[in-house]
DNA sequence: ACTTATCAGTTGACAGGGCAAATGATCAAT
DNA sequence: ATTGATCATTTGCCCTGTCAACTGATAAGT
C-alpha cells in the first residue's frame, strides 16, 4: 500500500530521526529552561556577537518576523540584549545569557554527537556527512532556482 | 569560533536539507491548497482509513493534542470526516480529500525523490538508506530509554 | 528641502506541534 | 447501581515558524 520507494523511505527515516533527535534535545535542554531553537539562538549570537537580526535570521535559516519573535521571548527572559543603532539592531547576550549557554552547552554538544558515535563508527560517519554535503548543495540550488523563477 | 565536530556539522546539514526539502515541497503543495503536514496525513489516511485518532498520532509521530488540532483543521476544510462509535473516533478521506490527494500525490512523490536522485546515484543513495536506517533505529531506541525512566 | 526607494524590524493571521490538565466514554469491581 | 480505573480526545497555554502588510529610518534623486 505504501509507497516504498527507496528515496521515500530514506527521507521518511531522515525526517523522523531528526523529530527524534530534536526531542531528545528538548528533553535534555529543559533542565537549563531553554528550547533546541533558544540553545541554537544562543550559540549562534555567541559566535557572532554583536549581530544584526537580519544576519541571524540567515544564519539561523528562519524569516525575519520568526526571528523577530524569538528575540523577543529571549530579551523577555532577560537572556539577550538588543541595542538599536541607526536602522540597525545589535543583538548580544546577556550576562545571564552566557552563563545558561555555557552551562547547557557541553553536554548538549555531547548527546548530539553521542546519537551518532553510538549509532555509526568513524567510517560511516565520513561517508554520511560527504552524502548530506552533496545532498544539502542540491537543496540550496534548487532554493535558489525557485527563488529566481518566482 | 564554531563547534566543527564531524557530527555537529553533519547534524547542521542534515536538519537544513529536511527544512529546505520542506520549504520546497510546501512551495510545490501550495497550488493544491496543502501544506506537507496535511499531504501526509491525508496520504496516511488513505493507506489505513479508517483510523483511530490515536493510531494516526502514532503514524505520523505526533502528539495526540497536535492531530486533534490538525484533523480540525481538515474537516473545517472538508478533506476528512471523523465518525465517532463508542469511544472512538474513526478517520476517513471524504470525496473532496482523496480527490485532492490524487492530484497532488504523483507530482509530489516526484518533487521528493528528485531531491534524492538529482543529487546522488544508486549505490549512493542504497549507502544513504542503511545509514539512516541505524541513525534511525538508534534514535527509536533513545527515546524509548528516555520514556521508561521518566 | 521634498519625494521616493530601500532596508530593518514588527505585527496580524495562520499552521504546526508539545505538554499537561480537563472531558467523555467505557469497562471492571464491589 | 455506584464508584473507580482507563482510554480517546479536547483544550489552554506556550513556542516555532511562514507570509504579507505595515512602520521607521536612512539614503538618493530631483
Amino acid at each position: 500500500m505504501d509507497d516504498l520507494t527507496l528515496s521515500t523511505l530514506t527521507w521518511l527515516r531522515m525526517v523522523r530521526f531528526v523529530q527524534n533527535s530534536n526531542q531528545l534535545s528538548n528533553d535534555h535542554l529543559r533542565q537549563f529552561g531553554l528550547t533546541v531553537a533558544q540553545f541554537e539562538a544562543l550559540a549562534h549570537i555567541r559566535n557572532f556577537q554583536p549581530v544584526t537580526q537580519t544576519d541571524l535570521a540567515k544564519g539561523l535559516t528562519v524569516s525575519g518576523g520568526g526571528i523577530s519573535r524569538m528575540l523577543a521571548r529571549l530579551e523577555r527572559d532577560e537572556l539577550i540584549t538588543r541595542e538599536q543603532t541607526w536602522k540597525t539592531k545589535h543583538i548580544s547576550l546577556t550576562e545571564a545569557g552566557l552563563e545558561t549557554l555555557e552551562r547547557a552547552f557541553p553536554s548538549q554538544l555531547h548527546q548530539q554527537s553521542a546519537l551518532f558515535d553510538d549509532a555509526l563508527d568513524e567510517d560511516e560517519q565520513r561517508t554520511l556527512h560527504a552524502l548530506m554535503k552533496k545532498l544539502y548543495d542540491h537543496s540550496i540550488a534548487e532554493r535558489a532556482k525557485a527563488e529566481e523563477g518566482d
